[in-house]
Parts: structure tokens; sequence; C-alpha cells
DNA sequence: TGTAAGATAGTAATTGATTACTATCTTACC
DNA sequence: GGTAAGATAGTAATCAATTACTATCTTACA
């Protein structure tokens, strides 16, 4: 029975490594992770880190990475199958939730990098993150003018930018708040008010 | 003609720090903003920030208390004298972009106070703002309700959040395009939808 | 009123702590 | 037994904070 086995493969070693610092980002400001705190997370010691990743940029960057391909996978599994548009958007919207729900680091790591004034790999990879997310969503939207679902007169732009925008404070507001069920508990109140801002009157 | 005489007051100078950092995180990470670079920026050496605050926590508490202070006043301000409660958001949602257009460092700073998981003073300072700025909005919403202008059956909280939570989203993906004239053009755009969101139907 | 004494503000150098990263030795496992 | 993974013990750089000292302004009183 070893549930922690001293030596890792190489792969499965970097992968715990990205886990760890998705944990600790949900308890503590991503910027004062340290690669000590890391190691010690996954009892491991701190130069032993570098026997895996070339710096600490590297250790970001594959954490960016994890995390894009998670949830670019998540919403869309949950949109997948649903023929309404706007139905699709909303469990877009809640599998979204779900997610940060469920890796409250999540959000911070983005935040923290977003403004970062330098373009490190790290913050490249959240950008191209952002940008998949944003054609999904332009698409779903055109679908619902298509089929008359959304408001003809919508500006698209505008409405993928709430999208966004809308689980960024919903998160923020929790974050603050320091009470993740919040979140589960306002999102549909949230998106509530998004649907009637976009779809078509009846 | 002193433009930079080397002695000033102690307030002065403590105000002239609070721009400073402001001034910074404008271009640059505010986690990443050192003593010595602000003193730099202020023509100052280091060890004399010293003299004007016992640490450098004090300086964020005293940005945030800046920040506060600017923000509450000039979104009362905008809405003064406006009879609609609808009009008053608008006005408010509008002149919000324009302080942070003005000063982009700030929500960078307030970004990162709020993902600390320690509360700190300056953590506390952006609480209190958040909290102050939302007593604001629930005052108009049922303002708004009363007069018939918004719907009966809106939501007050969710209403609220999604106001702050779109400001939110719009300066985030300024930032990230590190455009800040497109928070400008955007900002009425997002408001629209936003608005029908909320409105009473016709 | 002029000036000495004290208060206030600033400099320059230094400190201890912390950080990412590295060099060398050790161990576990196929 | 050879090698991949880890432990140990460093290094150099950076940071907030402190210190001893200096410059400048303010004020009390002879």
């Amino acid at each position: 029975m070893d549930t922690h086995p001293k030596h890792l493969p190489a792969d499965e070693r970097r992968a715990v490594t990205v886990e760890s610092v998705v944990a600790l980002a949900g308890s503590q400001n991503p910027s004062e992770i340290t690669t000590a705190a890391i190691a010690k997370h996954m009892n491991l010691t701190q130069g032993a880190l570098f026997r895996h990743f070339p710096n600490k940029e590297a250790i970001w960057q594959a954490v960016m990475e994890w995390v894009a391909e998670r949830l670019l996978a998540r919403i869309d599994r949950s949109a997948q199958g649903i023929e309404s548009p706007l139905a699709a958007m909303e469990a877009m919207f809640m599998s979204h939730i779900e997610f940060v729900a469920e890796h409250p680091g999540v959000p911070r790591m983005m935040f923290g990098e977003l403004q970062r004034a330098e373009s490190t790999p790290a913050k490249r990879m959240v950008q191209t993150l952002i940008q998949r997310y944003s054609e999904r969503l332009h698409h779903l939207i055109e679908k619902g003018k298509a089929s008359g679902e959304l408001s003809p007169s919508l500006d698209n732009e505008a409405a993928a930018t709430l999208f966004i925008g809308t689980i960024q404070g919903l998160v923020m507001q929790s974050l603050l708040a320091g009470d993740v069920g919040r979140m589960h508990r306002d999102a549909p109140r949230v998106f509530a008010i998004y649907r009637r801002g976009i779809r078509s009157a009846q």
C-alpha cells in the first residue's frame, strides 16, 4: 500500500506539482506562493522541484495549461447535445461556476496573471483561453439569433463581454465574502437577469 | 518657482506617495511595486518613505483610502440631481468607467488586494468600499421599482451583483487588451444589455 | 528682530530575512 | 549496477526596514 511513494516518474511528479499549486492558490495569494511552499505541500524538498521544471515560470505555464484544458473541456461537455443556444449558454455558465467552486484558486491565478505587465508564457496561455472561450460564445450567440431565441438587435460582442464579466463579478464577490457556496446560490439569479437582457421579446 | 522642493510637509509627502503608487500600478503588477520603486518615482530615497509610513502595509492602506474616497465621491456626484433611477444608474456606471480609465492602476490594485488571504487594512478598506457601493445601488434599485422603471420582479441583490460584475468584466477585458479606449467604447453597449435585463417591460 | 534650539524631513548605507535556483551527495528501483 | 529521483546544503539577488547622520524649516525668547 504505497499511498505516498517517495519516488515518482517525472510526468506524475509534474502532475502532482500542478495540482499542488492549484490547491495552494485556493487559500492564498498566488503571487505569494513560493517554490518552498509548493514543495512542502507535496512532501518534497524545494530543490527537487527543479528536477522537473527548468524554472518557476515553467511551473506556472504548466498550471495554466492544465486550467485551460480542463475548463474548456468542462464547458464544451456541458453544452454538448443541447439544442437551444440559450440553454447551452446557461449550461456553460453553470458548469463554469461549478468548476471555479471546485477550484477557487483558479480565478485567483488568472486574475493575477492577467494583471502582469510582461507577457509571460502563463499570461499568453490565459489570453488564448479567453479567446477560445469567446469564440464559443460568439458561435452560440449567432445560432441563437438565427433560431429567434436571442434578440436580433443584440450586440454580439457586448453580449460575450458581459457573459464573461458576469462570471468574473460573481466569482469576485464570493472570493471577497470568502464563501464559495454563495456563488452557487447567486449564479442562477444573476444569469436570469443576463438572459432577460439578451433574449428576444416574446 | 519651486516645482520640486526637496522638503515637503508630511501630509503632502504622503499624498505624493499615494499618487505615485497609483501611477506605478497603471503600468505594472501592483504586488511587484517595491518601496524602492515608489521612492524613485517621487525622487526620494527609499528609507525616507518610512519617515511618513510605519511600514509598507500602511502605504497600501492610504492608497485604498484615497481610492474609496475619490470613487464614491465621483459616482455620487454623477448621479446627483438625476430624477430617473435608471438614468442615475447609467450615470454611475459611466462615471465609474471614466474613473478607471483615468486611473488604470486602481482596478489592478483592488483585484490584487481582494485575492489576498489575510485581512489586511487595505483589503478591509476595499471591502468597505464595495459595501458602500452596494448600498447606493440597492437604494436606486428600490427607487426604480417604486417608480415603475424597473421590473417589479427584479432580484435586487442579483441586480447589484451584476452591476458591479459588469464593470469588473469590462475593465478586465480592456486591461487584457491593454487598451483603455476599448472600455469607453464598450461601456454603453454592455450597459444597454444590462438595462434591458432589469427594466420593466413596456 | 535676530538667532539659537528644536522639530521635521531626507540621505546613504546596512541589516536580516526571503527568494529562486544550483551543485553535490544519496537512495530507490528496473 | 546504472540511472532517474530526491536530499542536503549551499549561492546570489532582492526586499522591507533600520540606523546614524545631515539639511532645512519653525519658533521661542533675549
